[in-house]
DNA sequence: TTTATTCAGCAAGATTTCTTGATTAATGGC
DNA sequence: GCCATTAATCAAGAAATCTTGCTGAATAAA
Protein backbone atom coordinates (compact mmCIF):
# COMPACT_ATOMS: atom_id res chain seq x y z
CA UNK A 1 0.00 0.00 0.00
CA UNK A 2 2.80 2.61 0.68
CA UNK A 3 4.90 0.63 -1.99
CA UNK A 4 2.13 1.47 -4.08
CA UNK A 5 2.36 5.21 -3.54
CA UNK A 6 6.04 5.32 -4.47
CA UNK A 7 5.12 3.48 -7.72
CA UNK A 8 2.58 5.59 -7.98
CA UNK A 9 4.63 8.78 -7.36
CA UNK A 10 7.12 7.44 -10.32
CA UNK A 11 4.50 7.69 -12.65
CA UNK A 12 3.84 11.41 -11.27
CA UNK A 13 7.46 12.24 -12.02
CA UNK A 14 7.38 10.31 -15.18
CA UNK A 15 4.56 12.25 -16.08
CA UNK A 16 5.27 16.03 -15.13
CA UNK A 17 8.93 15.49 -16.25
CA UNK A 18 7.97 14.98 -19.36
CA UNK A 19 5.94 18.50 -19.12
CA UNK A 20 8.28 20.33 -18.14
CA UNK A 21 10.43 21.28 -21.43
CA UNK A 22 9.99 24.01 -23.73
CA UNK A 23 10.17 21.53 -26.99
CA UNK A 24 8.01 19.01 -25.65
CA UNK A 25 5.39 21.42 -24.14
CA UNK A 26 5.34 22.84 -28.24
CA UNK A 27 4.96 19.56 -29.83
CA UNK A 28 1.91 19.29 -27.13
CA UNK A 29 0.24 22.40 -28.79
CA UNK A 30 0.81 21.63 -32.12
CA UNK A 31 -0.61 18.06 -31.23
CA UNK A 32 -3.78 20.06 -29.92
CA UNK A 33 -4.74 20.88 -33.27
CA UNK A 34 -4.83 16.83 -34.74
CA UNK A 35 -2.37 14.22 -35.48
CA UNK A 36 1.40 15.55 -37.59
CA UNK A 37 4.30 13.59 -38.52
CA UNK A 38 7.63 14.09 -37.46
CA UNK A 39 8.69 15.68 -40.73
CA UNK A 40 5.90 18.63 -40.21
CA UNK A 41 6.71 18.79 -36.36
CA UNK A 42 10.54 19.11 -37.97
CA UNK A 43 9.60 21.92 -40.25
CA UNK A 44 7.59 23.82 -37.67
CA UNK A 45 9.89 24.06 -34.83
CA UNK A 46 12.94 24.38 -37.08
CA UNK A 47 15.42 21.79 -35.54
CA UNK A 48 17.20 18.67 -35.58
CA UNK A 49 15.61 15.70 -36.55
CA UNK A 50 17.29 13.55 -33.81
CA UNK A 51 16.35 16.30 -31.11
CA UNK A 52 12.74 15.85 -31.66
CA UNK A 53 12.80 12.40 -31.71
CA UNK A 54 14.37 12.00 -28.87
CA UNK A 55 11.52 14.89 -27.18
CA UNK A 56 8.83 12.31 -29.17
CA UNK A 57 9.87 9.51 -27.00
CA UNK A 58 9.87 11.32 -23.86
CA UNK A 59 6.36 12.30 -24.39
CA UNK A 60 5.43 8.71 -25.82
CA UNK A 61 7.48 6.83 -23.10
CA UNK A 62 5.45 8.62 -20.71
CA UNK A 63 2.02 7.94 -22.30
CA UNK A 64 1.55 11.80 -23.59
CA UNK A 65 1.44 10.71 -27.26
CA UNK A 66 1.04 7.62 -29.45
CA UNK A 67 2.42 7.20 -32.80
CA UNK A 68 1.34 5.41 -36.08
CA UNK A 69 3.37 4.58 -39.22
CA UNK A 70 2.07 4.99 -42.21
CA UNK A 71 4.25 4.50 -45.30
CA UNK A 72 7.36 6.43 -44.88
CA UNK A 73 5.60 8.83 -42.63
CA UNK A 74 4.95 8.05 -38.72
CA UNK A 75 2.35 10.24 -37.38
CA UNK A 76 2.12 11.41 -33.54
CA UNK A 77 -1.06 12.26 -31.70
CA UNK A 78 -2.07 13.00 -28.68
CA UNK A 79 -3.48 10.19 -26.26
CA UNK A 80 -6.70 12.08 -24.65
CA UNK A 81 -6.64 9.43 -21.34
CA UNK A 82 -3.55 10.67 -20.04
CA UNK A 83 -4.64 13.94 -19.42
CA UNK A 84 -7.41 12.49 -17.33
CA UNK A 85 -4.95 11.00 -15.19
CA UNK A 86 -3.29 14.52 -15.21
CA UNK A 87 -6.53 15.59 -13.64
CA UNK A 88 -6.72 12.92 -11.39
CA UNK A 89 -3.01 14.12 -10.06
CA UNK A 90 -3.28 17.28 -9.56
CA UNK A 91 -6.74 16.37 -7.76
CA UNK A 92 -4.45 14.70 -5.22
CA UNK A 93 -2.72 17.45 -4.16
CA UNK A 94 -5.67 19.46 -3.22
CA UNK A 95 -5.28 20.21 0.73
CA UNK A 96 -7.47 18.10 3.24
CA UNK A 97 -5.87 20.91 5.42
CA UNK A 98 -6.80 22.78 8.44
CA UNK A 99 -5.35 25.92 8.18
CA UNK A 100 -5.05 26.21 11.73
CA UNK A 101 -1.35 25.78 12.66
CA UNK A 102 -0.45 22.72 14.57
CA UNK A 103 -1.32 22.33 18.26
CA UNK A 104 1.78 20.07 19.10
CA UNK A 105 5.00 22.20 19.22
CA UNK A 106 8.21 21.00 16.61
CA UNK A 107 11.26 19.76 17.27
CA UNK A 108 11.38 20.13 21.34
CA UNK B 1 0.27 37.60 -28.19
CA UNK B 2 2.68 34.66 -28.98
CA UNK B 3 4.96 36.66 -26.94
CA UNK B 4 2.51 36.02 -24.25
CA UNK B 5 1.93 32.54 -24.49
CA UNK B 6 6.15 31.91 -24.77
CA UNK B 7 6.02 33.33 -21.39
CA UNK B 8 3.00 31.38 -19.85
CA UNK B 9 5.52 28.46 -21.37
CA UNK B 10 7.92 29.41 -19.18
CA UNK B 11 5.65 29.63 -16.41
CA UNK B 12 4.09 25.84 -17.03
CA UNK B 13 7.87 24.29 -17.17
CA UNK B 14 8.58 25.73 -13.57
CA UNK B 15 5.75 24.55 -12.33
CA UNK B 16 5.68 21.37 -13.93
CA UNK B 17 9.73 20.85 -13.23
CA UNK B 18 8.68 21.55 -9.87
CA UNK B 19 6.72 18.43 -9.46
CA UNK B 20 8.70 16.33 -11.10
CA UNK B 21 10.60 15.15 -8.00
CA UNK B 22 10.17 12.47 -5.76
CA UNK B 23 11.58 14.82 -3.21
CA UNK B 24 9.50 17.47 -3.84
CA UNK B 25 6.29 15.55 -3.85
CA UNK B 26 6.64 13.62 -0.74
CA UNK B 27 6.83 17.32 0.77
CA UNK B 28 3.49 18.35 -1.10
CA UNK B 29 2.45 15.02 0.14
CA UNK B 30 2.87 16.10 3.49
CA UNK B 31 1.58 19.54 3.41
CA UNK B 32 -1.65 18.68 2.11
CA UNK B 33 -2.57 17.52 6.09
CA UNK B 34 -1.83 20.81 6.86
CA UNK B 35 1.47 23.21 7.53
CA UNK B 36 4.52 22.02 8.97
CA UNK B 37 7.52 23.50 10.33
CA UNK B 38 10.53 23.14 8.12
CA UNK B 39 12.21 20.57 11.28
CA UNK B 40 9.30 17.92 11.07
CA UNK B 41 9.77 17.79 7.12
CA UNK B 42 13.14 16.98 7.70
CA UNK B 43 12.48 14.32 10.76
CA UNK B 44 9.33 12.74 8.64
CA UNK B 45 11.73 12.61 5.62
CA UNK B 46 15.12 11.79 7.16
CA UNK B 47 17.43 14.13 4.88
CA UNK B 48 19.75 16.58 4.99
CA UNK B 49 18.08 20.37 6.26
CA UNK B 50 20.23 21.79 3.54
CA UNK B 51 18.84 19.38 0.80
CA UNK B 52 14.93 19.67 2.17
CA UNK B 53 15.82 24.01 1.88
CA UNK B 54 16.88 23.37 -2.28
CA UNK B 55 13.56 21.64 -2.62
CA UNK B 56 11.22 23.97 -0.52
CA UNK B 57 12.58 26.78 -2.19
CA UNK B 58 11.81 25.47 -5.66
CA UNK B 59 8.70 24.79 -4.82
CA UNK B 60 8.20 28.47 -3.14
CA UNK B 61 9.58 29.90 -6.13
CA UNK B 62 6.82 28.18 -8.51
CA UNK B 63 4.21 29.30 -6.34
CA UNK B 64 3.13 25.94 -4.89
CA UNK B 65 4.03 27.06 -1.28
CA UNK B 66 4.42 29.78 0.63
CA UNK B 67 6.02 30.14 3.69
CA UNK B 68 5.78 32.07 7.50
CA UNK B 69 8.55 32.72 10.29
CA UNK B 70 7.23 32.14 14.06
CA UNK B 71 9.75 32.61 16.30
CA UNK B 72 12.69 30.28 15.35
CA UNK B 73 10.18 27.78 13.05
CA UNK B 74 9.29 28.65 9.74
CA UNK B 75 6.08 26.59 8.54
CA UNK B 76 5.68 25.82 4.85
CA UNK B 77 1.71 25.59 3.66
CA UNK B 78 0.06 24.31 0.59
CA UNK B 79 -1.06 26.67 -2.07
CA UNK B 80 -4.49 26.35 -3.26
CA UNK B 81 -4.55 29.05 -5.89
CA UNK B 82 -1.86 27.43 -8.05
CA UNK B 83 -3.89 23.96 -8.03
CA UNK B 84 -6.11 26.08 -9.81
CA UNK B 85 -3.82 27.19 -12.05
CA UNK B 86 -2.42 23.39 -13.28
CA UNK B 87 -6.21 22.62 -13.77
CA UNK B 88 -6.18 25.63 -16.37
CA UNK B 89 -3.31 24.03 -17.58
CA UNK B 90 -4.24 20.83 -17.93
CA UNK B 91 -7.57 22.06 -19.83
CA UNK B 92 -4.91 23.74 -22.18
CA UNK B 93 -3.85 20.18 -23.22
CA UNK B 94 -7.09 18.76 -24.21
CA UNK B 95 -7.06 18.07 -27.64
CA UNK B 96 -9.40 20.13 -30.37
CA UNK B 97 -8.61 17.48 -32.43
CA UNK B 98 -10.46 15.92 -35.25
CA UNK B 99 -8.84 12.23 -35.31
CA UNK B 100 -9.00 12.04 -38.65
CA UNK B 101 -5.00 12.67 -40.51
CA UNK B 102 -4.38 15.45 -42.23
CA UNK B 103 -5.61 15.89 -46.01
CA UNK B 104 -2.59 17.69 -47.35
CA UNK B 105 0.43 15.22 -47.72
CA UNK B 106 3.29 15.86 -45.58
CA UNK B 107 7.63 16.48 -46.70
CA UNK B 108 7.11 16.51 -50.47
C1' DT C 1 26.31 38.43 26.53
C1' DT C 2 26.99 33.82 25.43
C1' DT C 3 25.21 29.73 23.60
C1' DA C 4 22.10 26.59 21.15
C1' DT C 5 18.66 25.97 17.66
C1' DT C 6 16.48 26.57 13.20
C1' DC C 7 16.89 27.49 8.62
C1' DA C 8 18.75 29.83 4.14
C1' DG C 9 22.44 30.18 0.91
C1' DC C 10 26.86 29.22 -1.11
C1' DA C 11 30.51 26.49 -3.58
C1' DA C 12 32.28 22.14 -5.37
C1' DG C 13 31.47 17.86 -7.05
C1' DA C 14 28.15 14.21 -8.64
C1' DT C 15 24.46 12.99 -11.36
C1' DT C 16 20.99 13.49 -14.80
C1' DT C 17 19.27 15.33 -18.88
C1' DC C 18 19.82 17.35 -23.35
C1' DT C 19 22.12 18.26 -27.86
C1' DT C 20 24.74 17.11 -31.81
C1' DG C 21 26.46 14.45 -35.56
C1' DA C 22 26.81 9.92 -37.39
C1' DT C 23 24.89 5.45 -38.25
C1' DT C 24 21.15 2.25 -39.03
C1' DA C 25 16.55 0.47 -40.37
C1' DA C 26 12.43 0.72 -42.98
C1' DT C 27 9.86 2.25 -46.82
C1' DG C 28 8.80 3.35 -51.54
C1' DG C 29 10.10 5.10 -56.24
C1' DC C 30 12.98 4.27 -60.15
C1' DG D 1 18.34 -4.23 -57.21
C1' DC D 2 19.69 0.64 -56.22
C1' DC D 3 18.88 5.04 -54.41
C1' DA D 4 16.42 8.69 -51.76
C1' DT D 5 13.59 9.76 -47.89
C1' DT D 6 11.93 9.41 -43.18
C1' DA D 7 12.77 8.57 -38.59
C1' DA D 8 15.01 5.90 -34.51
C1' DT D 9 19.15 5.12 -31.97
C1' DC D 10 23.82 5.59 -30.34
C1' DA D 11 27.96 7.79 -28.38
C1' DA D 12 30.31 11.87 -26.83
C1' DG D 13 30.24 16.21 -25.03
C1' DA D 14 27.54 20.20 -23.07
C1' DA D 15 24.40 21.95 -19.92
C1' DA D 16 21.25 21.83 -16.15
C1' DT D 17 19.99 20.00 -11.79
C1' DC D 18 20.83 17.93 -7.37
C1' DT D 19 23.60 16.73 -3.18
C1' DT D 20 26.76 17.61 0.42
C1' DG D 21 29.21 20.06 3.84
C1' DC D 22 30.01 24.48 5.48
C1' DT D 23 28.98 29.25 6.85
C1' DG D 24 26.04 32.82 8.44
C1' DA D 25 21.67 35.10 9.98
C1' DA D 26 17.81 35.20 13.10
C1' DT D 27 15.69 33.86 17.19
C1' DA D 28 15.30 32.55 21.94
C1' DA D 29 16.91 30.62 26.18
C1' DA D 30 20.41 30.57 29.85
Amino acid sequence: MNQLKVRDRTRTIQLFHALSDETRLQLLELLTDGEQCVCDLTDTLKTGQSRLSFHLKTLKDAGLLSDRRDGRWVYYALNQEVIEELDELIKGLKSKAHTAPRQTRPCD
